[in-house]
DNA sequence: TCAACAATAATAGTAATACTATCAACAGCA
DNA sequence: TGCTGTTGATAGTATTACTATTATTGTTGA
């Protein structure tokens, strides 16, 4: 059997639906190769024309610029981390062992996923640490929050945020630990790779000593 | 007695000293002023060249492109911090109490400052939240890094990371820690003001309960 | 079957951005 | 006085981020 992961997206990120064509389903297959490659700050609209191959025109057609389509491809992501959470924790008993699972999904390791996407989920994972709070940290962020363009985030937060409120009823920050173990789990990564004096992983660059650490902080934050 | 701020910053980051002229000086001041009012993706030379005024090319050949003056006023900030840190724990008889004062320095409040400097702290604090992390989340991180422009980031780190040594000695991720609690104070801080969800201090918007918060973790995390 | 119409893509622009290269002024010194 | 070197001003260029217009295709009803 194989499972298919597909989300509805907010209107408001699109100007015509990119799941609705073939050439809207390409550019955001290789919007997500492409920033992987080259990051966000270079690449441009017409670059990704030219690789598909189509015209700028077209793909402004479907966004109105590169800042909603980033906002497109990580809601991509945070949608595809709470379907990943949601799976995973069924039929998990105990709220340790979910906060577990939460921490090894948020932590990417070359594991063979059992859910099919259209996208390709390790470039969506790095771009999504070296980018996501390129989605936010912007003047326009109250206005695109008036949108709900954060709320996958926001979804994926309180999701992790009721497991611990679950581990320990009386702990009063769920939220900001559920939004942190988040970011921790991005910037440790990226601070494994290219910071390495800004973590404590480095010589190993192992993945479960990062897991290791959040689920320190984590346990230890939420022991009653 | 007023007390100085100055700091020597790293060659590479500038073209030309600007702590060198009244132009430079002015150029790093007017770029904090006007990066706080506007965002730094919506910032341009020609636009803080005509606000000191002065043209283009003088900023140009006072700084090689907008994001290296980023990361020199994010270093600013990285240095003045470490500045702040290294004055404040003088005769701090506990490192428990030396952590608290860490936070307490780490999150912003309206206190007087007993340091002075020629820009604005509260303009350069509130860069440094929205800011900050564009400095390395790019594609020239290793390159960057190769030229030392992160030090000031390590070197506030690694100050922290010692007291956690210090608090606890066979604590194994003192130095994840400290860039954890960096960070953390850093987007909460945005969180409580923009994306309220995400966080748990945004009904009272008081900093001081985001530090009880970095006190919990920062704590619990570090307790033997 | 085919004209009328709408939807989509392709072409060709424009304004702003991020730089570069050249030129002019003047300051210090022999 | 004249040479030199540094600073600042002027004028450019390539790229980016978008817009407006034109061409093409596909659909529908007489």
């Amino acid at each position: 059997m194989q499972l298919d992961f597909k989300v509805r997206q907010n209107p408001a990120l699109y100007l015509k639906d990119p799941e609705s064509t073939e050439v809207g389903k390409s550019i955001v297959t290789h919007s997500i190769k492409m920033i992987y490659e080259i990051g966000y700050e270079k690449f441009t609209f017409k670059k990704v024309a030219q690789e598909i191959p189509t015209t700028e025109a077209t793909v402004y057609r479907y966004f109105e610029n590169k800042h909603r389509l980033l906002i497109y491809l990580i809601d991509l992501y945070w949608s595809f981390m709470e379907f990943q959470v949601m799976f995973h924790l069924n039929n998990v008993p105990t709220p340790e062992e979910k906060i577990k699972k939460i921490i090894d999904i948020l932590v990417w390791e070359d594991n063979v996923g059992q859910i099919f996407t259209e996208f390709d989920q390790k470039s969506l994972y790095y771009i999504a640490i070296s980018e996501s709070s390129k989605t936010y940290l912007s003047k326009d962020v109250d206005e695109n929050n008036k949108e709900m363009l954060f709320k996958p985030y926001k979804d994926l937060c309180a999701s992790i945020a009721s497991v611990f409120s679950e581990y320990n009823p009386d702990y009063p920050y769920a939220r900001s630990l559920a939004s942190s173990i988040i970011e921790i789990s991005h910037f440790q990564y990226f601070f494994m790779h290219h910071l390495p004096r800004l973590c404590d992983f480095s010589k190993n660059k192992n993945p479960k000593e990062l897991e290791a650490f959040l689920e320190s902080v984590a346990f230890n934050s939420l022991k009653p």
